[in-house]
DNA sequence: TCAGCTTACGAGGATCGTAAACATC
DNA sequence: GATGTTTACGATCCTCGTAAGCTGA
């Protein structure tokens, strides 16, 4: 049984026309007269006396009025208390990634479970450099993002939670330039690695914006 | 949205395997799988856990368990509030009327608005001479029989009403023969159109039945 | 490997809309 | 004849079942 039979059938109740029922449901009023019928099989009673004139309702039909306008106001709860309950998890959240693959902890599987947790609640990711997602969460671009930076490179105004820790690690030759170098010192005062970042940052730094040209 | 979708729903929920809950239904289980998705997707929320060896009720799930009860049950009531308006006017009626058309009152008339006033009964219309009906009224094989009799000929454990009186005419060649004979001791001595009624009952008398042979 | 859910896909059935038939005012 | 319902019928959509795919124990 079709819950849209009852909703027929209380539009063809209030109006007491198939014509005009039909056009508020949208559906061709032939369409609506074969759902009336149908439901009148269903149910084992007439609905309506009809006339080619005029469309009353029957015993039955005066008495499934309330009954079914109940069933209708039931449905609508439940979807509401699904909607409730899929509450705040309805919405698309836009997620920064780095291209990098993180060996620390597997993104992968955290976004499957998270959308196995929320279904309703669309992924969008995208991927840019460290700074250039900062930006993006720090304007509205992005929800949030994961980046590799170190604490002070995260800007003042975005909270952020560290979820791992990687050795910072220069690998040279092996010609011994490095040896006797403190690490502390190299890490602080010759930012080799960072320097990468930085400078890819820049290139890649603008966000490119599609233009949509309109027809005509 | 179909209310068998809940009612598989709830099956679902009930043996916690889609497999089970498919037999119990008399469906593929592939099927009852993809009434499942499409509930999910119509309420907007996952209904279930699926791991390839457990099924679990999500949140949303469980409170849906007995929202979706009470509303089929509500449906199994107005069901039965139809049928119960439908009442009495629920059953087989099966009638004998005489092939002979009566010009005073129009039976398919009469037919065609009692089958209007009472849509749940069926009728079933056979024919035979007035004096096997009347037997099978008396049997309980006919329900009621329209028949072509004189009040001295109904069967005395039978009730009737008449309705409709026709002249017993008698019709001869030009000739003069029934010239000057009293018309009511003609009726009553010499039974001139009853005896050919008579003779026809003899003759289709017995019920033929069906035999019906079993296969092997 | 097995149990069990999902996906793919074709067949059959259901539902819709157009159009014609039918019935009252 | 106008208005309004039902009936006829073809096209489309939907749902089912078979079979293959996929996944975790």
């Amino acid at each position: 049984m079709d819950l849209r039979l009852f909703r027929s059938f209380l539009e063809v109740a209030e109006t007491r026309n198939f014509t005009r029922a039909a056009a508020r449901i949208h559906l061709a009023q032939s369409a609506l007269s074969q759902q009336i019928s149908l439901l009148e099989r269903d149910l084992g009673v007439r609905l309506f006396h009809r006339t080619s004139r005029s469309v009353t309702l029957t015993e039955a039909g005066t008495a499934l009025v309330p009954l079914a306008r109940d069933l209708l106001r039931r449905t609508e709860r439940i979807r509401a208390e699904m909607d409730a309950l899929a509450g705040l998890e309805r919405g698309t959240l836009l997620i920064g990634l780095l291209q990098t693959p993180t060996p620390v902890f597997d993104i992968v599987d955290l976004l499957g479970t998270f959308r196995d947790a929320h279904p309703g609640i669309e992924l969008h990711v995208t991927d840019a450099p460290s700074e250039v997602m900062t930006a993006r969460v720090a304007s509205g671009d992005l929800d949030l993002a994961i980046v590799g930076l170190a604490h002070d490179e995260v800007p003042a105004d975005l909270d952020y939670v560290p979820l791992a820790v990687e050795p910072l690690v220069a690998v040279t030759a092996a010609d011994g330039v490095l040896d006797g170098t403190d690490p502390e010192a190299l890490a602080t005062s010759r930012p080799l690695a960072r320097s990468c970042t930085s400078r890819r940052a820049r290139a890649s730094g603008g966000a490119s914006r599609r233009r949509s040209r309109a027809p005509g």
